[in-house]
DNA sequence: AATAGTATTGCAAATGTTTTCATAAAATTA
DNA sequence: TAATTTTATGAAAACATTTGCAATACTATT
């Protein structure tokens, strides 16, 4: 109804109501400071014209626009969904909707979304990682956005980081291996270039394995990108040849499953003819059968605390965000057993 | 470096390069317009200054935001992650951003957040499924901005739609499960309110088990929301109790993956004790072990159609968006057997 | 009843850009 | 060389708001 051929503006709501623009804006900005009759007479008049206020014009008075950046490599991969869906809730509980941008793993193009999310003017920014171009970071600094990197945390990051240490969680995972007697032990990781989240694992891993004198041989270090798919075909080509392993170290969770998947096609039974851990604790994991043993990484609370915490510091731009820690913890479930 | 205190816009910059700001901001819009030489020498200052434009302003001229609103139930999905994934990049191909935001399954609170994407002038706006308020519509007819449903298709929505017919989906999936000899069958869907996609399978399915004569006792109705660890659960209930069903026909691809996770549990083989198919064939599908049986829903063209669809729309606004009914298709695996 | 204080409103300037129109300079044509 | 067209630029208005300041009306105080 009321169709809107002319533009219903402050001023078309102004005239509607018999007031001000001013009185109109200030209605909606600072409703203490207008008498309430008066505010209803707006009220009624913007429901009758279906006036939907222009965030735009008011971003250009400096005032906040509302929107938060987020760049992550891919929406499509169930470990960021999670935190996307916690960060995003998170944000949206304090008025914010989120610009979402992805970049698909290429820091170049992360740098081109991050210089458009800004000439949205968006009032923070968070990304996925610690791994960014020097300019990227630049950016960041001069236009001086509080800023936040979720999901991996570092004492000395150049900008605040909420998540856990990875390398830790690599280290817990071999540890984990390590302790059931394990040492013919394989690792299945994504490429590192462009993921830090994985290097660091994988650094983590191999790492704790050398110092118990245990090495892992070329052809037992398999590489698959984040899909179950590659993750399987990449686990299947491994366990074909023997000698095998006796366990798999996985990059993440979703990799682990297409491990498991390997093993079952190739009739070798999880746990007994082959220990697999993963990294991460996805949703579901915990529910597979055999569940999965893994390494948690509170992806849930990792986005919300981001959330909660840009939002802080864009509301008190005087404290920048605070960086927090997130402990990783072993799950021991069904896939990994003492060898 | 070039740290800026005084805040720097066209202006600065036109100062800088010593022109004036219109001419910045064309050697911005339209280069053609303006001499290579001082474009290079506006170039520079842009440059040396940091100067990032603002889309707030442009969008104040009746400009494109650059933006396009995207409302999910919920970003933390297999399968919207998927589409989210495709409709954005596609989107972004474009120049576009994406503004997303989230409702929870919750279509009261789907209406408030298209007020808000609309607060933020997005140029264009994409729902998931045609399951919406009456309101919601109404807004979107009112503020005539481009939209399209997404998931969903059917011949007379409101709105155009790219997407799948799910009753067809479901009943496809029932038929197969008939074909196969089953006559004992189960359901375990997601709850239907506020989901419509799940609502049309489960009447396509028990419409078309019903034709054939047969029917699904009420204990053998199993509703279950989108979460594996919920699927599993029910169905695990379900199974428990004998007389048993000899198939199970799940409302998506998770739930069917936990009903195979409830048969293991229980000891059951799947497809020797218990056939059980999906609707979706999500990521991953493919190389679960069995390999699921399920009803193929192209999510991935899904999202990228809409998200050419749309960004069409808005560059020509004078056709609307086109509607598109995407083929579903049996995808016989390893999951579902002769009985 | 006069004064001081407070609550409410309007005016006008400001925000950062785009665009129309006008003008000047350069290039082309006769 | 004069007239005409083309190319390149600037001035100023416009876009939809917000906000500081000033004005008015009302309330409380003495």
């Amino acid at each position: 109804m009321s169709k809107q051929s002319p533009k219903v503006d402050i001023v078309a709501v102004a005239v509607a109501a018999n007031v001000s623009p001013s009185t109109v804006s200030r209605s909606f900005n600072h409703p203490d400071l207008v008498n309430l009759a008066t505010r209803k007479k707006i009220d009624r008049a913007v429901r009758k014209l279906g006036y939907i206020r222009n965030r735009a014009a008011q971003a250009m008075h400096g005032k906040r626009s509302a929107t938060i950046g987020l760049i992550v490599p891919t929406i499509d991969h169930a470990i960021f969904a999670e935190v996307i869906q916690a960060f995003s809730s998170a944000v949206e509980a304090e008025g914010f909707t989120i610009l979402i941008a992805s970049h698909g793993y290429d820091l170049e193009a992360e740098y081109g979304v991050l210089r458009k999310l800004l000439e949205h003017r968006v009032d923070g920014v968070a990304l996925i990682g610690l791994d960014h171009h020097a300019e990227t970071f630049q950016l960041i600094e001069q236009q001086d956005v509080p800023a936040i990197a979720i999901w991996n945390y570092s004492e000395n990051a150049p900008i605040a980081c909420i998540g856990a240490d990875n390398q830790k969680a690599g280290s817990m995972a071999a540890q984990h291996l390590l302790d059931l007697g394990h040492r013919e032990i394989g690792t299945v990781f994504p490429p590192t270039q462009g993921n830090d989240r994985a290097g660091d694992r994988l650094k983590g891993a191999i790492h704790t394995l050398e110092n118990s004198g245990v090495s892992v041989p070329h052809i037992w270090q398999s590489e698959a990108p984040y899909s179950l798919q590659q993750a399987k075909a990449a686990a299947c080509e491994m366990l074909e040849h023997v000698p095998r392993p006796t366990a798999l170290l996985c990059g993440n969770d979703v990799i682990a499953q297409g491990a498991i998947y390997a093993a079952l096609k190739l009739g070798l039974a999880v746990p007994d003819d082959l220990s697999v851990i993963g990294i991460g604790d996805f949703k579901g994991s915990e529910e597979m059968e055999p569940a999965l043993t893994t390494i948690r990484i509170p992806a849930q609370s990792i986005g919300q605390l981001a959330g909660q915490e840009i939002t802080r510091a864009i509301a008190d731009q005087m404290t920048p965000p605070t960086r927090v820690e997130c402990d990783v913890k072993l799950v021991s479930r069904a896939t990994t057993r003492k060898v």
